[in-house]
DNA sequence: AAAGCGGGGTA
DNA sequence: TACCCAGCTTT
């Protein structure tokens, strides 16, 4: 029960000892039947209610694994899509360590969190490269993979292995924290081993598969952030929050801080017929994918200076700025930005990277072959349209 | 323990 | 707008 009585706060909103009190005095202890019944009820509940997911057609390990890494943080309708492209195109470990990083990288574009990418090629590469292309079936080797943590270990074991690992997600969370009124803070990661410790004595360890994706399902399609219902949940007769009517109240999580603004510039850099492209470094913010060269405003600096210098000083180009293409807005979990994007013509100068690890120069025909984060993405229609103008008024030129 | 890391959905 | 989502790694 450590850290039961820290204060924490809720959407700003001071929760009280008292509050607290009373909640917690009408939670009485669970006991061995009390568990029974609830893996009873949440069991019964996923057979009939579950949604049928492509990875849940299969016990192959990989597509578990391959599911279970788009799945973090991102939500099964986003994650759909690129599931089953990415099997499509690598369909067994083999074939995805196989892969060059760009390849799964343009399979990954527009999903985000892209070191998940990374992460499971290189997995790949060490399963097939020094062990028998295998995927593990124990904790310790599986869990050392790189981009393997807590969860995604628990999860492929338990639902491809049946191994008795309780998973413990954001769905997870929401659900004990209301069944049992937890009262640490969902999002400190010293409440971590509580949730965990909670999870475990719920697992059914005959069906450990099957109990971690029905919490995670009665999260998301039942016990959910906004507007749970209640009236639909399995597990009404034995929730806590429910019995207190405080269920709006759990999870409770401490305030994060506001995020921060930032103003980058942009130039598309033409020179006969071919616009510069660059590469970002592999790890960091965007690691791995292509981009158009630019940066940050500095305090009191026109976007379009900012262009000029920034290209100066990362591919070592003289440019001018032809004229503003677009301004886009985008936003981070953690920044927003505003991007303003300029045409720009090559005047002098050689390239050469500071900043970047590689650069192109490319037929705007081209650009779908490569990467892009998806503020850079938003824009590259334009530049299609512009190329398309371009030939048509170059077509009727010549035959004119 | 906290920060860094995307992008889309939702009320 | 602010929160949330089948989290992991680095600092």
């Amino acid at each position: 029960m450590k850290g039961r009585n820290q204060p924490g706060r809720i959407y700003g909103i001071e929760m009280t000892e008292t509050m607290e009190g009373k909640h917690s005095s009408r939670c009485r202890p669970l006991m061995p039947a009390d568990i029974r019944d609830l893996r009873r009820h949440l069991l019964a509940w996923y057979e009939k209610n579950r949604r049928r997911l492509p990875w849940r057609e299969t016990g192959d390990p990989y597509r578990i694994w391959v599911s279970e890494v788009m799945l973090q943080q991102t939500q099964v309708q986003t994650a759909l899509p690129y599931y089953r492209r990415f099997l499509q195109r690598l369909p067994t470990l083999r074939k995805l360590a196989g892969a060059d990083l760009g390849a799964v990288l343009k399979l990954w574009e527009g999903l985000g969190y892209y070191a998940r990418a990374r992460n499971l090629h290189r997995a790949a590469g060490m399963l097939t490269a020094s062990g028998n292309g295998r995927i593990p079936d124990r904790w310790e080797e599986f869990r050392a993979l790189p981009g393997v943590g807590d969860y995604i270990a628990a999860a492929v074991l338990s639902i491809a292995f049946d191994r008795p690992h309780a998973v413990v997600d954001g769905n997870v969370k929401r659900v004990l924290a209301r069944l049992r009124m937890i009262a640490v803070p969902a999002n400190r990661s010293a409440s971590r081993k509580f949730f965990q410790t909670e999870a475990d004595r719920l697992l059914d360890h005959r069906r450990p598969g099957d109990f971690n994706q029905a919490m995670m399902e009665l999260g998301a399609l039942v016990c959910t952030p906004a507007a749970p219902n209640c009236a639909a949940c399995p597990l009404i007769a034995c929730c806590c929050a429910h019995r207190s009517g405080a269920v709006g109240c759990y999870p409770r999580r401490v305030a994060s801080r506001a995020v921060p603004e930032e103003e980058i510039a942009v130039g598309v850099v033409s020179k006969s017929g071919r616009v510069l492209i660059t590469r970002r470094a592999p790890q960091g913010l965007l690691g791995g994918l292509w981009e158009f060269p630019g940066g940050k405003l500095r305090t009191g600096e026109r976007p379009e200076a900012a262009c000029v210098r920034e290209i100066k000083e990362e591919v070592n180009l003289d440019v001018v700025v032809e004229k503003p293409l677009a301004q886009i807005r985008h936003a981070y979990s953690h920044l927003r930005i505003r991007l303003h994007v300029f045409a720009c013509r090559f005047t002098a100068g050689r390239v050469r990277l500071n900043g970047p690890v590689d650069h192109r120069w490319i037929r705007i025909a081209e650009i779908d072959r490569f990467a892009f984060p998806t503020a850079n993405r938003r824009f590259i229609p334009l530049l299609k349209q512009r190329a398309a103008e371009s030939r048509a008024a170059h077509g009727r030129g010549r035959s004119a």
